[in-house]
DNA sequence: CAAGAAACGCAACGATATAACATTGCATAT
DNA sequence: ATATGCAATGTTATATCGTTGCGTTTCTTG
């Protein structure tokens, strides 16, 4: 039936059925950046293709091992940084700051302020929308006046399966 | 009347009367610590002290340049990254992870997750508690499975003085 | 097609953080 | 008094992350 959801939505599950592999993710984010009358260049392109097929969070410097190893592709520092730039000026990449590492975004039709749930053991992080504390952090900056431009919000712990393997 | 604050809670302000000098800072973290059998050494508590004093998050590099400046003690980096990691392990100061830099906290007596709010002009953050937050990420990590370690809540923007400011 | 803008390549550098190992000072056991 | 253990700090080097500046290529647009 596919309610709406409008509270807690886990960004690579059970509303989004199917349209999960990278190339369809990369797919959405060229016509998304075809509506937008922006260049999805075959780098930038490239470069989110990379952090979905990784599946977790990525350094930029991993990311220039990744084009160097996998497309031959050597790049400098300063490319991917800008590349990355772009792509999350276009809310198609957030950067994990806890980490210094960056991961593709599930919804980036949305204007979103994500939070992310990070496992220490396992590195993997999973993007979770969560509008009521949206909502909050709204509150409280409205309340000392402040106009608000970014959002990170990041829980760090230990996942479900990484609880359950130590457990063994 | 001093009604106890259940809700958002600037760590900075109204309900702290008084008590906000770094030397009075100090004083707390020192009595603190000695509750606790843990040793907040000469070069702990000036870094501290240098923390409060700084009044905006500072980077472990300033530090490193104000203690040779203003104490003429020439630190390495890890002695300094070294006594930031006891600091934050007893809760006296917290990391801007979108900034690399750190703040002293304002309640290191209570077991905080504090969000930070900073500007992006002035460069200052403002400390708050905001228990709803810290019970909607809890509960958003139990749906996923999550063991939580560490929260990380930032939330940039422009302060209400640098608006002003601006506006003129 | 020409002109301008956007994207990219490259070299060097700056900033942040940690690894690996040595030393100091102090408490306690011998 | 000597040896041992331990926490904290010092030292050197290096890893990791990110930026500046500038020249070249590529794309778009009139």
């Amino acid at each position: 039936m596919a309610l709406r959801p409008i509270q807690p939505r886990p960004c690579a599950d059970s509303d989004c059925h199917g349209q999960h592999a990278p190339a369809e993710r990369v797919a959405l984010a060229m016509s998304l950046c075809s509506a937008r009358g922006v260049q999805l260049t075959e780098l930038r392109r490239r470069i989110l293709e990379l952090l979905w097929e990784s599946g977790r969070p990525t350094g930029a410097y991993d990311l220039i091992e990744a084009l160097k190893l996998r497309d031959s592709r050597p790049v400098g520092p300063p490319t991917v940084y800008r590349a990355l730039e772009f792509l999350m000026s276009q809310g198609l990449v957030s950067k994990i700051e806890s980490r210094n590492a960056f991961v593709p975004c599930a919804h980036p039709e949305r204007r979103h302020g994500c939070l992310f749930f990070i496992c220490s053991d396992c590195g993997a992080a999973t993007e979770l929308e969560d509008l009521r504390v949206e909502r909050l952090l709204a509150e409280d900056a409205a309340v000392l006046g402040y106009r608000v431009t970014r959002r990170v919000v990041e829980v760090e712990g230990t996942c479900a399966s990484c609880i359950a393997a130590g457990a063994a």
